[in-house]
DNA sequence: GGGGCAACCTAACGCTTGTTAGGTTGCGGG
DNA sequence: CCCGCAACCTAACAAGCGTTAGGTTGCCCC
């Protein structure tokens, strides 16, 4: 897939691991397919993590660790419900497509992971999926609180899904897929004689 | 995982098979795993499939079978609409909890698989694609026909997301997740205070 | 009642995997 | 100036992988 070396280090493994994990998924990745990657041999991964195991975790670790730095940021700079949710749409998105591998790597490869090894993540996650939560809360007027972790996990499942087929660099922007999606979840298909989005496209099939 | 035996012969081996690789994705998976669920010796798995990457095929194919299947049964009954939608979003779950482990194998494990394996089952996926697209034009009102494969690619992101957490056992029935799926879909969050679901329940986390 | 073949077996192959042991290098600080 | 350590190396390991070769069994059909 890529050829060459990315940039050496402990951080430059790490990206070149996730690019793999994305692509691969954790098991068919091999520990000399990201030494090459990263311009080392095999054996020096072990100097910067004491496994394949510990590396992968460390690379779902950074993913939400992105994710979580992308929700902080958006503020509370957009009050108004529509807007706001919208606004995080697209910083998730942006975790998805423009903040490195990180994110597409745990979106991607969590669920072909070992069960111990996400067993060892799940804390991280449940702490960003409580801020989704409370978002919903605050946004999404007349659901009950209990149907909250549903409704957010079929928008994650939405969302996350982009990776599958959406090409950022096609016609259609992060920015229009965002609205889009947003629009989607709130007011459903019915809105779809009142806005224009635009064209979107996807990369090849799906 | 699975202790022991299931039924013997080449459509024990292709159920053990669709199990396994639902769990654990392809890679992960080996050879002599799906022998000892099925009961036999891992030599003889090549006695009913060429290879390994055969047997993969075999699963994501009968998968798709699976999903077409469901798809035509549905039938015109339901002329209106909404309740048409409804009926195949409900079809699509069934295909995934309800009517053997191929379409939920086919979902988890079609991006794991090495892309020469992914090509080969293309063609059948479009064609259960192309189904959907043309329900959807005739389902939803005001989208342009350009946006439906990207409103499908949403759909189905939320739909397959389900199996990484939904428990068909739990409190909420498989009727009620696609009802709620159907309406979230056509109305969005502002449906919320018109109906009444029940409750959900996520099983774990996630 | 015996030929044929599907369905299984045991044994083994060559190869790749994650991982370890034990160097070598080069740079920054006392 | 040389100590120490981070960052890398070569070489090798045992285990597990997909796969093959070459049987053995037992049922069906003529």
């Amino acid at each position: 897939m890529s050829v060459v070396a990315d940039a050496p280090g402990r951080h430059g493994v790490l990206e070149a691991a996730a690019r793999r994990f994305v692509a691969q998924g954790y098991a068919a990745t091999t520990v000399r397919q990201i030494a090459e990657d990263s311009g080392i041999k095999a054996a020096s991964i072990y100097h910067h993590f004491a496994s394949k195991e510990d590396l992968f975790v460390a690379v779902l670790d950074e993913g939400i660790r992105v994710m979580v730095d992308a929700f902080e940021q958006v503020g509370p700079s957009t009050q108004r419900g529509d807007l706001r949710l919208l606004a995080h749409v697209r910083a998730h998105l942006g975790t998805l497509f423009e903040h490195g591998p990180f994110t597409a790597a745990h979106v991607t490869a969590f669920f072909t992971a070992p069960a111990e090894v996400r067993d060892r993540v799940v804390p991280v996650r449940d702490d960003y999926e409580r801020r989704w939560n409370r978002l919903l809360r605050e946004t999404v007027e007349g659901a009950p609180d209990r149907e909250l972790p549903l409704l957010r996990l079929l928008l994650f499942g939405a969302m996350n899904s982009t990776i599958e087929w959406f090409d950022p660099d096609g016609e259609t922007t992060l920015d229009q897929l965002a609205a889009l999606i947003a629009d989607q979840f709130l007011h459903g298909t019915t809105s779809w004689g009142t806005t224009s989005w635009g064209t979107a496209s996807p990369k090849k099939e799906s």
